[in-house]
DNA sequence: CGAGACGGTATAGATTGGATACCGGTATCT
DNA sequence: AGATACCGGTATCCAATCTATACCGTCTCG
């Protein structure tokens, strides 16, 4: 038995970790880093309608879990850059899955929120 | 190109699908009825951690969007069961991926976090 | 009569996330 | 020389969200 770990069991780890992927922008820094390493600014640029500290705290918390890593070249004008770690390069595929699930079900979900709207009630 | 969605755009709907998606108890719910319906409180039970409101909001909005079915058999005692639809199962591949993606690097991240925690700071 | 199952709701408290503004240090524009 | 902008963030405040706890009406069982 390779699975130790059972998500639906509440004590367990898997939680955590589940927890930090549906961390509403972890998934699109990942995706956004898939390119390559990139800087701050430049990952605020792509991420569009995400602030300073969101990112910040996301960068964050994914260096801390070794999806990324984050290397500061100091001196000045600031320079820092973030990449995916190996760990975090594996997240890209079941992740692109996930994107494109969505991405090919917007139609599904807004036909049936729509007649939700229109029927409903 | 069939991607007529690009999920950085932020005017984006697959943005909303995302959120839905990572929306903290989503995976716990389509995991729990992959195998079949399910009826409330027997739900309460097999997502252990989650609360009555918590999986009622989360019951609403999944029906909202066309993900999950819910049939009120009314009579006394209450009889409701939710089942998933099929756009609810196309979403337990992808989503099936992601989980054993966690399930399988929990030590990973486990480890990146002590070593982290003993070494850092 | 009293208690429990069922499918939730009501209320309040804790936690998280977002918006906006600001920081220090340098380089550049005027 | 002064004003401004770039870079990688913080600080602060406020709003939305999540959780915990208790409770509801109806019915059946004992």
């Amino acid at each position: 038995m390779s699975k130790a770990y059972n998500v639906m069991a509440a004590t367990c780890p898997s939680r955590t970790v589940l927890h930090r992927i549906g961390a509403r922008w972890t998934v699109f820094v990942v995706n956004a880093l898939a390119a390559g390493p990139m800087r701050f600014t430049e990952l605020k640029a792509h991420i569009r309608g995400i602030t300073s500290k969101a990112l910040t705290e996301t960068l964050r918390a994914m260096e801390y879990d070794g999806l990324i890593l984050r290397t500061d070249y100091g001196g000045n004008p600031p320079h820092v850059e973030y990449a995916l770690t190996p760990l975090g390069h594996s997240l890209l595929g079941p992740l692109r899955a996930v994107r494109e699930w969505a991405e090919t079900h917007v139609p599904d979900i807004e036909s049936a929120r729509a007649a939700r709207s229109t029927t409903g009630s």
